[in-house]
RNA sequence: GUGGGUGUAGCUCAGUUGGUUAGAGCGCCGGACUGUGGCUCCGGAGGCCGCGGGUUCAAGUCCCGUUACCCACCCCA
């Protein structure tokens, strides 16, 4: 058999699994402290709620979705992204039902069919936070805040942070602001890459995020959503923004950040970095999707949200020489000199990890100075030593691998001692 | 889906114009007088040289194919 995770998996290695759990810790700490609840939805859904949501046209439904039939013919899909999901069970268990507000906050795996590249995976992980309910631009603001503040607490210095603001308007100005797009591209057709000439029938927002300077120059030159905002966006795009300012979140206003889902409206953000992404830069970013849950059959109910990478975050932090400690792996190392003295030195074992301190002990028969090797190794600083001079007086040798202090100890005191001598 | 790069010990890599028993560093295991770590020294284990063909007296080294990984395009977290 092959013993080869598939393309664009990986095993997380104790090295790497560590600072997933410190991310998800970080994140369990602050989103509490606004609100958030965690919520946990399948790995996979009906095929319809991504391709409704997400639509038919964006590159993750056409192309990069995990599709199959399970064995009763139900089209499932591997989830893509983490919003669709919970806003499909918010619908499902009325969460929001008579103007409640759900704020919750997911952590787990993802799946796209892609080209792996770095920053890029098949299964990726994501963190994100949904608060559905509110309209308000002081909802944007938290939600922006919180992601902000996330990568600020892992550590990511914030002058390496770029914070891309945009508003995508709504149903009452956006779909004239795309067509004027769409008639922009056609009128410059001669000058644009194939690909944006296909955009204008699409998705012309798109042609703004294409890379070639000939497009972009052009591109330079289309009319922007900012001035195509109906008085309702424009004026909570400016909430928005003040509540940013007021909370001395620096943003960058950007009109031509578009991003891929359908379902964004109103308020779209980015945080980007520089280094350690390779040809990426994103490390989170998300929206406002008020027209998501009718979608679904829902009522009307507005919502935004974010989403966060984990390996994107761990490669910032990387580059910004952030490291993650990892605790030592023993407190306590229990040594015997041989074997005879075996089922004390496991007893001893037990009874000081029933009193929470982390010990560890040979399995292999190793030789004593070999213990000591593995004690060092696994940052103990005590080691207790059994042999069958000390176990013929009812007592053990405790040695401070720092000190290097070595003074018996009773059995019957064990835990005692131990504990005192790990202050 | 397209393009480029790379695949040699657990890890990072050397391997001369194809030529005999494939190396190093780190890690791992053991040892350096009597029951004890970090430094140093000594010794040891560990390699289908990605896989399959081909050229050749001879291939880790050349050619073809294939596969995996990496990077980039596309797009996104």
């Amino acid at each position: 058999m092959n013993a080869q995770a598939p393309k664009g998996t990986a095993d997380m290695l104790p090295a790497v699994a560590r600072a997933w759990e410190h991310m998800q810790r970080v994140a369990q700490e602050l989103f509490a402290r606004y609100g958030y609840e965690p919520v946990y939805t399948p790995l996979f859904e009906h095929t319809d709620v991504f391709t409704r949501g997400i639509g038919e046209a964006t590159d993750i439904v056409s192309k990069e979705m995990y599709t199959f039939e399970d064995k009763a013919g139900r089209s499932i899909t591997l989830r893509p992204e983490g919003t669709a999901s919970v806003v499909r069970s918010a619908l499902e268990h009325n969460l929001t039902a008579n103007g409640a507000q759900a704020k919750l906050y997911y952590a787990g795996p993802m799946f796209r069919y892609e080209r792996p590249q770095k920053g890029r995976m098949r299964q990726f992980w994501q963190i994100g936070i949904e608060c559905l309910g509110s309209d308000g631009a002081t909802a944007d603001a938290e939600v922006i805040t919180v992601l902000w503040r996330y990568f600020e607490t892992l550590g990511i210095p914030t002058g390496s942070m770029r914070l891309l603001l945009n508003s995508m308007g709504d149903e009452q100005c956006r779909p004239a602001y795309r067509d004027s797009v769409a008639a922009f591209i056609r009128a410059h057709s001669a000058e644009l890459c194939d690909e944006c000439v296909r955009r204008a029938e699409s998705n012309p927002l798109r042609a703004f995020d294409c890379k070639k300077d000939g497009c972009r120059t052009v591109m330079a030159g289309a009319p922007l959503l900012r001035d195509a905002l109906c008085d309702a966006c424009a004026a909570h795009y400016a909430e928005v923004k003040a509540h940013l300012s007021g909370l001395c979140i620096p943003y960058i206003e950007d009109s031509t950040l578009v991003r891929g889902l359908d379902y964004y409206t109103r308020t779209v953000f980015e945080i980007q970095v520089d280094a350690g992404l390779g040809s990426q830069n994103a490390i989170g970013g998300g929206g406002r999707y008020d027209r998501l849950m009718q979608e679904y059959g829902g009522p009307p109910t507005p919502g935004l949200g974010f989403a966060l990478g984990f390996e994107r975050t761990l490669l910032a932090l990387e580059a910004a020489g952030v490291d993650i400690p990892a605790p030592p792996r023993a407190d306590v190392f229990v040594a015997r000199v041989d074997d005879s003295v075996l089922a004390e030195v496991f007893a001893l074992a037990q009874r000081l990890r029933d009193a929470s301190i982390a010990t560890e002990l040979d399995h292999q028969g190793r030789s004593l100075k070999s213990q000591f090797k593995q004690a060092d190794r696994l940052g103990a600083r005590l080691v207790a030593v059994v042999g069958p001079d000390e176990l013929a007086s009812g007592e053990f040798t405790l040695r401070d691998m720092e000190t290097k202090q070595e003074h018996r100890v009773a059995f019957a005191e064990a835990v005692a001692a131990v504990t005192a001598s790990l202050g």
